[in-house]
DNA sequence: GCGACAG
DNA sequence: ATCTTGTCGC
């Protein structure tokens, strides 16, 4: 398995006026339409990242999954310094240095990208997801595990009841229930993909948990990378 | 003006 | 995100 270093980007925003003239200038190159394999074909390929602020300390994972099988196929990550502080809707430039560094460090194409988070759903439909397609060009969405700020009506009680998440009467995403009677996950657009696909790639990732397998193996991923990294120093 | 607010 | 023990259940 590799691990890189991340390095904050030549120009990356510094303040929240720049972060959000950012997104309203990269919003309009989002790709919409299904573009990918089926559900349950090819790669799938779940991110995420784990901080210690007190340390300046970021790490993030990329696991690489077969999408019939949901064995995991390839694995990277990535640990360096914290790119930006947490702002609710700019989450993607706190995120996305560690992300694309975890993502170039793997051995082969990731095929779609799911990310924890928001695409379209987000104040100015540029949430992480979008944000990271437009600037790789892969296929992404956002899985989300609270509203956010938008609203949506409890979907039916069976796995794979969904309901429109509405900002005013705008569907900018899917409340999707994942497993019966369980709390559903928040599933938006990214890039290059549709919100049908989306939800039935996110059925396709949850056989047995709330939470997509690829977003679990994430996430125990870049937890491990980042205790690796602060027991090393 | 005040609070809420993906991770 | 992170701080944090045990506990109930498949």
């Amino acid at each position: 398995m590799t691990t890189v270093t991340v390095r904050t980007p030549a120009g990356w925003p510094t303040t929240e006026d720049e972060a959000r003239a950012v997104q309203d200038e990269l919003r309009a190159r989002v790709r919409a339409g299904a573009s990918g394999p089926p559900p349950g074909t090819g790669v799938v390929t779940g991110v995420d990242v784990a901080y210690d602020d007190e340390r300046d300390l970021v790490a993030a994972a990329a696991v690489v999954l077969d999408a019939a099988t949901l064995d995991v196929v390839a694995e990277a990550t990535a640990v360096g310094g914290v790119a930006f502080p947490y702002v609710p809707g700019l989450l993607a430039f706190r995120e996305i240095p560690a992300v694309r560094a975890a993502l170039d460090a793997l051995p082969c194409p990731p095929g779609l990208v799911v990310c924890d988070g928001y695409g379209l759903a987000h104040p100015r439909r540029f949430g992480l997801a979008s944000h990271l397609g437009v600037l790789t060009g892969l296929a992404t969405i956002g899985v989300a595990k609270n509203p956010f700020v938008f609203t949506y009506d409890d979907p039916g009680a069976p796995r794979g009841s969904a309901s429109p998440l509405l900002a005013g009467t705008e569907e900018v995403g899917r409340a999707l229930r994942t497993q019966d009677g369980v709390k559903p996950v928040f599933v938006s657009v990214g890039h290059r993909t549709d919100l049908d696909d989306a939800c039935a790639q996110v059925l396709a990732l949850t056989p047995r948990h709330r939470l997509p397998e690829t977003t679990r193996r994430a996430d125990g991923l870049c937890r491990r990378a980042l205790q690796d990294a602060i027991t090393r120093h």
